[in-house]
This record gives structure tokens, C-alpha cells and sequence, in this order.
RNA sequence: GGGGGUGUAGCUCAGUUGGUUAGAGCGAUCGCCUGUCACGCGAUAGGUCGCGGGUUCGAGUCCCGUCACUCCCGCCA
């Protein structure tokens, strides 16, 4: 028998009453009544009562002992009478007459306390994150995530998929996100980097023949935070086949995301085939590439609206005129909402830096006309033009911005999630999936006018090789594509380009030479020319998942250990200085400033 | 790198127009209480009002600077 317990805090009943127990587990609580003293002990698996009363002789050292001391507790089975039973906890039926006890660990006055829904300070949270960790509701969101990530183990396997891991320290990448770095004792002056993911591994994995894997990967980006964000690193389930196309990761990443969302959540999902969108279509419906379809909001292009000359709003003409173009939002029926509606939308678009959102609501009485602000500059034939591209109705409202075509869709796509919250539009019990499909393989970078890869350079363009047009590069698309869901990028992947002529090909078009290519990514370019499967992926982002599953607006309510904002684990105190002995045998100087 | 918010007891927070000795709940300590489950009651201790400077007869409160945490922008192929 084990010495510590012969049975958890959460499964004690009626049945066993009567019965000799130990239980061991930390003090949740305490009720003391003078003469008697009600002690709920808790676990992993629940709270159990436990009460002793004056004529124990333990009972004025128990009456002493502090929250959170963990204790064991020898004691009786006792059914409780009708009128005491506790509903609210799985044991409440019974209580633990105590016969005697003793002090497994003791606990120091709590820097903050424990059993309570009260918030607190992060900073707090993260340096005393085992004690954050007893609580409630971080306890269950790290034993979703748990459950989670071992149901994606156990179907990706059913799947047919290998399981591997992938180096740690690896070689730093030119593309990308900034690498985390560690310096080589044996090879002074050059550095590992930590994988930004692992893939070039997976892509080797392909060409080794495995033909399909996955990893929960740890991936390390040195890139500052958000809150859906960690700094430092996070998880992704990696995933990559070969001899496929993109429909079949389709398939497989539909199924799997619909059967960890049904089992883990109660929440509806509204498309179970998932919606495929283009790139395109996303920014000009949405705004974004990461759009919230539970939001019916609809994103409209008027900027055709502003050449005419019957309307008089010449801040837009002009503009327009000079290469600016409007975009609109229709929201239904609101015309008669107060004008504190609108008001609060256009001093919300002041608040992001715009210079406001205009807006008038659509009135029919001998004639259409357009109430607000700036309705006048408006006549009969351009508001119909407007109501036929908007499909906006007669006692509809239309909020619009100009500006260049990167600053209207920022903010549009935030006006859109902005509006729908303000008219409540958004159903918080559904989760809305899609996939954003024929991303462009090139952008023009908007700070160096250059053209660049717009994602995933190892990715395969789109049409037949030979008839690939490399004069017009920013009218190639790849076959890459991203899954989203309520509003949150959960993965992107591709198919590869798995072929080195056609990738050298692409990678003139951003202006890397064939020999800085076999530099870069010498191992990669060689091992596609030993006979490499055509192949592709993806990698669904785990804590963003567990993030949707557990409501949680914040990544590190469903990370363990996490990294407060500027990098630092409070708790572990890293980063921290190194030795001087450290340092040299690195052979590295810290640059005092 | 930039912008917003917050910072008062161990924890969560209140603190009026700048005005006496900075308060409450929880926690801690001590006492009372035999059916609570956020037990109840009484008392005690606990404060560099983030830090530095300024204005003022007088600053938790106003001004300037700075630090920490957080949210956002940039960044994250």
C-alpha cells in the first residue's frame, strides 16, 4: 500500500463510508469554528472536506497550519447529513473524519493566494508560477492541453503518419524571423540557431523516403510578443507527405481539426467543409488574410464611386485621383441607431491613426438621400451605384476610408471586427474555419520597392513549369495556403518546390544568384537533386488551438512556463549572466555599453 | 524602435478640487465561536503611494523624466 494515500481527493463517496482513508493533498481552505475546524484538502483530481473537532489531539496544531501546507490525512469515511452536503464538489456526499495527520511540506505566508478568482498581477503569476499552476482554471487549460496534443499523437498516427524528432541546434536561416543563436565551443566564432521550425528537416525527411511525418515541434522565433504570441517559442503539429496534393493535406488537416474541436469543445462549428477563399478575395472581402467569418460584415470597393463627377466629396477625389482607393463596410438597418454609434466608430478610427471613418446611413422619401455627415456630397445616381455594389438596402448604413491600399486594408479589417462587435454580430459559440488558398509567390517589399517572396520561398508555383511567366512575377501563384479560424492563423504550409532549376529560377526573380543560393541552403538544394518526391505540408499552431479550445485570449494561460513579454522567464531567471570561464571557453567578449 | 493603459499594505483595490495621522476586503498574528463549504465576530501588525526631479505654505493627487508590467503598431518567410 502506498504510504502517502489510499485513494485521491476527487473520489471519495457514500460508498465508501465507513471506511479507513489517507489522503494527501495541499490545505485549499479553512473553516475554523472554534471547536471544530473544517479542512478542504485538495489534489489533482478534486477537494475533498476533511473535519476534526477539540477533542482530537491534533486539532489546535491543525487549527495553526497554513494554506497550501501539504499534508496527509488519516481518517474515517463519514456520510454527510442532508442538510450539509455540498453540491458543488464531486465528494460533497462525504466528509473525512480526521483520526490524525501529518506535514508532507510546509508553506511560507503565500506571496499570493491560491484558492481564489481573483486576477492578478502577471509579473506575480509568472515568478510564482507553481503556485499559479494549483489554480482552477490554468490547472484544467494545461490538462486540455495535455489531452490535446496526445489525441493529435494518437490520430495523426491512425493516419499513417511517423512521429520524429528534429534537431534543436541547427544552422541559422537567411529568410525569416530572427533566429535565436547559441555559440560552438568546438567551432569558436560560429553559432547554432535554434530551428524556426523544422522546415528543411521535414522537406530531408521527404526526400529520405519516410513519406509521411509529424512532430510536435518546438519552434523558436526571436521576434517579440503578442498575446496570442510567446516570445521565444512555441508548437506547432508539423506535418508533411509526399506524393501528395494540396486537396489531400486539405482532407487530412479537415478531419483532424473538426475531431479535436468536437471533442474538446461544446462550441458549433459552422462550415464543416471548410471554405476555400484566395488570397485575393480575402482582402477585398475582409481586409486581411486572417478573416473572422463568424463576422457577416462585408468589405466593398467604392473607389470606382469616387471618380464620378455628381459626387462632391473631393477629399476622397482627390485621393483617389492620386492612387488612393475606399473601401466600404455596409452594416444592415442601423440607420436610426443613435448617433453615438457612429460617432464611436469614427473616433475609434482616429484612435488608430486615421484621420476618422466616414459614414451615412441610406434614407428613401420622395428620393434615396444619405443622412450623416457627409450624405450631402452624395446625389440619387451615386448612392444607387453604391447600394448596387454594396448590395446595401434602404435603411442600411456605410462606413468608408481612403487611403493607399496598405493603410485601407489595416484598418478596414479592424473597422469590420470593431463594427461587428459594437451590433453584437459575433456568436462566441461558433468556430468558423477556413482555408485561404493561391497566396502570390512574390510581393513588392513596401519599404525597399524590391520584390520579394511573399511567404514560404520553398514553395511550388502554381501552372505548369514551362509555362511559368517570370516576366510578370507578381502574377505567379503558389500553391500555399493557411487555415484559419475565428479570426486566428492557425497554420500555414505548401506544396514544395522539390525542383532546384525551377527554385533557382524563382530565387533570381528576388535577386539572389544561383551561387547564393547553393550557399544558403546547400544542404537542402543538394538533397533535392538526389531524387526528390514531390511533397507538401503544413503546421497547425498547437497553442493557438488549445487557445480556441479553452477560450483563453492569452497564450500563457495555456502555456506552462511561459516568458513574460520581454523575453525573460521570471521564475527561472533567464536570461542571466554567464561566467567569465563560460565566456571564454566560447571564446566570446560581452561588449559592454 | 513607436503609441496606449496600469503601478498605493503580502494579494485585490478605494483614495473627492492639491489640505489633519493614506483606507477597505483577503492573507498574516492574537482572541472568541461545534456544521461550515468565500463560515462568522473582535483586535493587532503591516506603507519609500514604482523611482528621480520640479511646481507649491502643502503632492498619492499637478508637471517633467525614468523604470517595471501589459495591450497594440512595426517585426513574426
Amino acid at each position: 500500500m502506498n504510504k502517502f494515500r489510499t485513494h485521491t481527493c476527487g473520489e471519495l463517496s457514500v460508498k465508501n463510508n465507513g471506511s479507513k482513508v489517507t489522503l494527501s493533498g495541499w490545505i485549499n481552505k479553512k473553516r475554523d469554528h472554534g471547536n471544530l475546524l473544517f479542512i478542504d484538502l485538495r489534489d489533482n483530481y478534486g477537494i475533498t472536506q476533511c473535519i476534526i473537532d477539540k477533542e482530537n489531539k491534533y486539532f489546535k496544531n491543525l487549527e495553526k497550519i497554513h494554506l497550501e501546507t501539504v499534508v496527509k490525512i488519516n481518517g474515517l469515511v463519514s456520510k454527510r447529513s442532508q442538510d450539509t452536503v455540498n453540491k458543488d464538489i464531486k465528494t460533497g456526499d462525504i466528509e473525512i473524519k480526521i483520526k490524525s495527520y501529518e506535514i508532507l511540506g510546509s508553506c511560507k505566508e503565500l506571496p499570493m493566494p491560491v484558492f481564489t478568482d481573483q486576477e492578478y498581477a502577471e509579473d506575480i503569476r509568472l515568478k510564482y508560477r507553481f503556485l499559479d499552476l494549483r489554480r482552477k482554471k490554468i490547472h484544467d487549460n494545461i490538462i486540455l492541453r495535455s489531452k490535446v496534443i496526445s489525441f493529435i499523437r494518437e490520430e495523426m498516427i491512425k493516419l499513417g503518419f511517423l512521429e520524429f524528432q528534429t534537431p534543436i541546434l541547427t544552422s541559422s536561416s537567411p529568410e525569416g524571423a530572427r533566429d535565436f543563436l547559441v555559440p560552438s565551443r568546438l567551432n569558436q566564432g560560429k553559432f547554432y540557431a535554434l530551428p524556426q521550425a523544422p522546415q528543411q528537416f521535414k522537406q530531408l525527411i521527404m526526400v529520405s523516403g519516410f513519406d509521411k511525418y509529424f512532430q510536435i515541434a518546438p519552434c523558436f522565433r526571436d521576434e517579440d510578443a503578442r498575446a496570442d504570441r510567446s516570445p521565444g517559442e512555441f508548437y506547432q503539429l508539423d506535418l508533411e507527405m509526399s506524393f501528395v496534393e494540396q486537396e489531400e493535406i486539405f482532407e487530412v488537416v479537415e478531419k483532424l481539426m473538426k475531431l479535436i474541436f468536437k471533442k474538446f469543445s461544446k462550441k458549433k462549428i459552422l462550415y464543416e467543409t471548410f471554405p476555400k477563399i484566395t488570397y485575393r478575395d480575402a482582402l477585398l472581402k475582409y481586409g486581411t488574410d486572417k478573416p473572422d467569418l463568424r463576422n457577416p460584415l462585408l468589405i466593398s470597393d467604392l473607389t470606382s464611386v469616387f471618380t464620378r463627377d455628381d459626387v462632391k466629396f473631393e477629399i476622397f477625389k482627390k485621393l483617389v485621383k492620386s492612387g488612393s482607393i475606399v473601401r466600404a463596410i455596409k452594416t444592415e438597418n442601423t440607420k436610426d441607431k443613435p448617433r453615438s454609434f457612429f460617432d464611436g466608430i469614427d473616433n475609434w478610427a482616429k484612435d488608430q491613426g486615421a484621420s476618422g471613418m466616414a459614414y451615412f446611413s441610406i434614407e428613401e422619401g420622395e428620393r434615396i438621400t444619405a443622412k450623416g455627415p457627409v450624405g450631402k456630397f452624395f446625389s440619387q445616381d451615386a448612392l444607387i451605384e453604391i447600394m448596387k455594389i454594396t448590395e446595401a438596402k434602404v435603411g442600411d448604413s456605410i462606413f468608408f476610408l481612403c487611403n493607399k491600399e496598405y493603410e485601407v486594408l489595416k484598418l478596414i479589417s479592424l473597422a469590420r471586427d470593431k463594427i461587428a462587435n459594437d451590433l453584437n454580430l459575433i456568436n462566441n459559440e461558433n468556430f468558423a474555419f477556413c482555408w485561404i488558398v493561391d497566396y502570390p509567390m512574390f510581393e513588392v517589399d513596401e519599404k525597399t520597392k524590391k520584390i520579394s517572396f511573399s511567404h514560404n520561398p520553398f514553395s511550388m508555383p502554381q501552372g505548369e513549369e514551362a509555362k511559368l511567366d517570370i516576366s510578370k512575377p507578381l502574377e505567379i501563384k503558389a500553391y500555399q495556403y493557411d487555415i484559419v479560424c475565428n479570426g486566428i492563423e492557425l497554420s500555414s504550409g505548401a506544396i514544395r518546390n522539390h525542383k532546384p532549376d525551377l527554385m533557382y529560377k524563382l530565387f533570381s526573380i528576388a535577386g539572389y544568384s544561383k551561387n547564393e543560393v547553393d550557399k544558403k541552403f546547400k544542404g537542402m538544394i543538394n538533397a533535392l537533386s538526389y531524387g526528390a518526391p514531390p511533397h507538401g505540408g503544413i503546421a497547425p499552431g498547437i497553442d493557438r488551438i488549445v487557445m480556441l479550445l479553452a477560450n483563453e485570449k492569452n497564450i500563457r494561460e495555456v502555456t506552462l512556463f511561459p516568458m513574460n513579454q520581454n523575453a525573460q522567464d521570471l521564475m527561472m531567471d533567464a536570461p542571466s549572466e554567464i561566467t567569465e570561464d563560460q565566456l571564454k571557453e566560447l571564446g566570446l567578449k560581452i561588449k559592454k555599453k
